[in-house]
DNA sequence: AATCCCACCTGAACGC
DNA sequence: TGCGTTCAGGTGGGAT
């Protein structure tokens, strides 16, 4: 669910009504994620007003005069934002943040594979520190793609995928990107040209760009009580279509699975 | 340093 | 209907 697009819509969705909030409390349902949540939460943030809401690569940073929660929505994790009456919780909602007594932001996780943890300087945090480039900032670019795909014999599905050198773009859109680009994804990182990487740059922000839009739309009654962050419905070249018709030359697309996570592409016009 | 595999979880889909 | 198997959008940690 939470890829990049996701993360930045949920971002917008919950920035305006929040930035200016002040937390009033914490309940803690179950503190087994990824990692503990921080038992001191529930002293530190009430009273704290919430400066702004950040991103860095897929992490939410909630800034606040002392510090920064910091939220990853792992595999299976959403935020809602719920105001009176709130919702009973349900199985898997396992936090829930309130504001001026009133606002409820509540994270739900079923896989628990998310984290929520604080930091004073969360861009200094050892999970954000070793983060590559933003994929849809100036940083990253095809002069940045080319230097690093010559200096790696990785796949370029790798390369996309090592958050060591860009962040953000996960299993769907390195697909479908390298679709567009008619790059086979198991080309070694080395062995692609200047052009090649001028267009995969382009159709990576291309296409992170337009899932943005399409989860801004799908997302956009957020506030429903009971509405459950959609599933943008973006037109998927290859993701999940193994053995259809490639949309560009009706060759089958082949699934193959590269470092334990599925590869969909087409054989034909990918090279 | 670079690369790859494992692990962490639950639930849905599938096959028998 | 029920039960076992497989797979899933992420990614840090550790082995090689």
């Amino acid at each position: 669910m939470p890829e990049l697009p996701e993360v930045e819509t949920t971002r917008l969705g919950i920035a305006s009504q929040l930035e200016t909030a002040t937390f009033t409390d914490v309940q803690i349902r179950q503190p087994k994620l990824r990692w503990p949540i921080p038992s001191q939460l529930k002293k530190i943030l009430p009273g704290q007003t919430l400066q702004r809401i950040e991103r860095r690569a897929k992490y939410l940073l909630f800034n606040t005069p002392a510090g920064s929660l910091i939220i990853h929505l792992g595999m299976s994790g959403y935020l809602q934002l719920l105001s009176s009456p709130i919702p009973e919780p349900t199985k898997h909602a396992h936090v829930d943040f309130i504001f001026d007594h009133t606002l409820c932001l509540r994270y739900t996780d079923p896989r628990r594979f998310g984290a929520i943890l604080w930091s004073t300087k969360p861009l200094q945090h050892r999970l954000l520190k070793p983060l590559g480039v933003e994929p849809l900032e100036r940083a990253f670019n095809s002069q940045m793609l080319y230097q690093q795909a010559m200096k790696h014999r990785c796949s370029i599905k790798a390369l996309l995928m090592n958050s060591h050198i860009v962040v953000g773009i996960g299993n769907i859109y390195a697909n479908e990107a390298l679709h567009l680009a008619q790059i086979s994804p198991l080309r070694s990182a080395n062995t692609l040209g200047e052009v090649e990487c001028q267009n995969l740059t382009k159709q990576i922000k291309l296409t992170l760009r337009r899932a943005i839009k399409a989860g801004g739309t799908t997302l956009k009654d957020f506030r429903q009580t009971n509405g459950k962050p959609g599933y943008f419905k973006q037109k998927l070249w290859v993701y999940g279509r193994a053995d259809q018709p490639c949309h560009h030359c009706q060759h089958p697309i082949h699934k193959i699975v590269q470092l334990q996570r599925a590869t969909y592409y087409c054989p034909a016009c990918q090279n």
